[in-house]
RNA sequence: GGUGUGGUAGUUCAGUUGGUUAGAAUACCUGCCUGUCACGCAGGGGGUCGCGGGUUCGAGUCCCGUCCAUACCGCCA
């Protein structure tokens, strides 16, 4: 046997006790006549003690041990003459009577500590020796108990897993697909899935009723904190369900989480808001609502007196910033050069203080008389000490998105985001159609099965832009965790979806064919739900980037960077493949 | 595809207006040290300043190009 015990569960009860311990050399510290070796593996670390004067070849072996090197000892718990209460082990020691080296280590090229020397790129390179590292353990430690938590919901609600294919077919709709070629089909590729989707809906048809997994899923776009091409997905499909049996189940699911997970408990529905409500109020589609500072719109109120900018502008909107009006000049000028940086791309920023006194002195009072700033200062039910942040533009949605933009940096400014409170909410009626401007055509918002609202049907022929969804979102924060709709379980609906979205009748057939075919067969009414397993972690770990929850991730530009793929194939394997590369030049 | 930031010792970084032999911390190596736990003390080794070109008497520093990393925009049904 390796190890009796490991070096995170050894306390004071224990003294006396003859035990074998295998693990890592975090650090040795050497005292001339003794020896202390901190020996580490997942579940914590224990103080070992050589002794000079008890067995000096032993303590001369362990002066030879170098960080990380894997070691098996065996040795006597004993009580510390000198505690240290920052450990969980740091009442007692062991007293080693056998040293065995398992295997030597050269020395890492980052230091093996919370607080590690390491930048994100070595860490990348050397990612098993970071996985070492507690905060990344924990992670991951995080992410097991939470799947194992859905796992426990969903089969307590009679959901059962199924797995589907990995290689599927290529769709041109939505994200790009990553492809493989297939070696017996020569010339013909596989896609790797973006989601279930069809699989899940189809068995909605073959009446498995209530469907789940946890899958890879695959988008080959470029990256962010927040997004990788491979990533995984809480995947789920319910039969015979209305939008209100998804959003139950699964804010019944999430509040599991919460609870099982981070101890905390929601009093209550979470709140919803419709897509509409929340590009007017926040100008994003997914609010972080852990604070106030909605947009107020202000075109009645500033408008048509001579202060051109305004005059000229298509919208106007702004936020109150609760007692920011110690922001000096230069805190208001950072704040501006941020929001005309070309990726927000606002032209200027105006604002207005509240006084003491309850007067409001603004950037452009030249153009508006005290009156009107009074009229200002009540459309935000301002009080002494706020201040007013103010943008204007020509395109609204434009402005709303920049407004957003402001928003989301002042509540960061002012200590509104804090990592450990949870706001939720879901965001419901989406538009079912998205005007691409580049392509002169519309796209689904969401995706093509997703069905319309029974109400906005009529619109269809007359005005799809108007055509609400039977879709949502779940937003934490501010972070999209989920999603779903429900789908499309007509044939004859599905087809004219397909026929609105510019598919001719042979693409239909060719691309979802087999998903229509399958509606003639009895397809029950049916929705469902995917939460993004990374995204969920990493916001109830506190993480900045969902590669912190990810054992293996890619780096921004796709790599594995430990790994080093992608990589050259080899002449035989292109062979066998029936393909040539032959890149095209880039220019 | 675009914008910003960065690339200097194993690592994290500093490096002034362009000016002598490029520094610090940490890690590593050696020695001393019997209660340390970020041990301490003394000493030591370690650099093609991402790469290529240019300006200059002189470039880590300025200019151009390029590569890499990273955050964001586009993109992500």
């Amino acid at each position: 046997m390796y190890r009796t015990r490991t070096c995170g569960n050894l306390r004071l009860a224990d003294e006396g006790l003859v035990v074998t311990l295998a693990g890592w050399v975090q650090r040795t510290r050497k005292m001339g006549g003794m020896t202390f070796v901190d020996l580490r593996d997942r579940y914590g670390i224990t103080q070992l003690v050589f002794n000079q004067e008890v067995d000096a070849a032993l303590c001369e072996k362990a002066n030879k041990l170098g960080r990380e090197f894997v070691i098996q000892v065996r040795g006597t718990v004993r009580e510390r003459s000198s505690k240290n209460p920052n450990m969980p082990t740091g009442e007692i020691e062991l007293i080693v009577s056998e040293l065995n080296i398992l295997n030597a280590a050269v020395t890492p090229p980052f230091t093996i500590e919370d607080e590690t020397d390491g930048g994100d790129d070595l860490r990348m390179k050397y990612r098993f020796l970071d996985l070492r590292r507690n905060m990344v353990r924990a992670n991951l430690e995080l992410r097991h108990k939470m799947t194992i938590e859905v796992r426990h919901y969903l089969d307590q609600q009679g959901f059962l897993e199924v797995e589907t294919p990995v290689l599927i077919k290529s769709t041109p709709e939505g994200a790009r697909d990553f492809v493989v070629p297939s070696r017996m089909n020569p010339g013909q590729f596989y896609a790797l899935p973006q989601s279930p989707q069809t699989f899940k809906q189809l068995l909605m048809v073959s009446g498995f009723d209530r469907y789940f997994q946890i899958v890879k899923c695959f988008r080959d776009e470029d990256l962010r904190a927040d997004r990788q091409p491979e990533f995984t997905q809480i995947d789920c499909e319910m039969s015979f369900v209305e939008q209100e049996d998804v959003l139950d189940m699964f804010e019944g699911m999430s509040k599991h989480l919460f609870k099982a997970l981070r101890g905390v408990t929601f009093t209550g529905a979470f709140p919803r808001m419709t897509y509409a409500d929340a590009m007017k109020y926040y100008g994003s589609d997914k609010p972080d609502t852990r604070f106030g500072m909605r947009f107020v719109e202000l075109m009645d109120i500033l408008q048509g007196h001579g202060f051109s900018v305004f005059d000229s502008a298509a919208y106007i909107g702004g936020i109150c910033a609760e007692g920011a009006a110690t922001y000096t000049r230069k805190q208001l000028d950072q704040l501006t050069d941020y929001l005309k940086r070309p990726q927000i791309g606002a032209k200027g920023l105006v604002y207005a203080r509240v006084e003491e006194d309850g007067t409001v002195k603004s950037t452009v009072d030249k153009f508006y008389s005290q009156e009107v700033l009074q009229q200002l200062k009540d459309a935000f039910q301002a009080k002494p000490g706020d201040l007013i942040l103010i943008l204007s533009g020509d395109d609204v949605a434009r402005t709303r998105k920049q407004l957003n933009e402001l928003r989301l940096e002042m509540g960061s400014q002012l200590g509104l985001r804090d990592k450990n409170t949870f706001s939720c909410l879901w965001v419901v009626d989406f538009p079912l159609f998205e005007w691409n401007a580049d392509d002169q055509r519309f796209y689904a918002m969401h995706h093509p099965f997703t069905s319309p609202k029974p109400e906005d049907i009529h619109l269809l022929d007359t005005d799809p832009g108007a055509v609400r969804a039977n879709a949502y979102d779940m937003v934490i924060n501010g972070v999209e965790v989920g999603g779903g709709s429900i789908r499309i379980h007509d044939s004859e609906l599905q087809h004219k979806m397909f026929q609105l979205l510019g598919f001719t009748e042979e693409k239909a057939e060719a691309q979802f064919g087999f998903l229509m075919n399958a509606f003639k067969y009895g397809a029950p009414p049916h929705g469902g739900l995917a939460y993004g397993l990374d995204r969920f972690v990493s916001l109830f770990a506190g993480l900045d980037s969902i590669r912190d929850c990810i054992a293996f991730p890619k780096n921004n530009s796709g790599r594995d960077m430990m790994i080093d793929a992608p990589d050259l194939i080899d002449d035989s394997q292109l062979d066998e493949l029936n393909l040539r590369i032959e890149l095209k030049e880039q220019k």
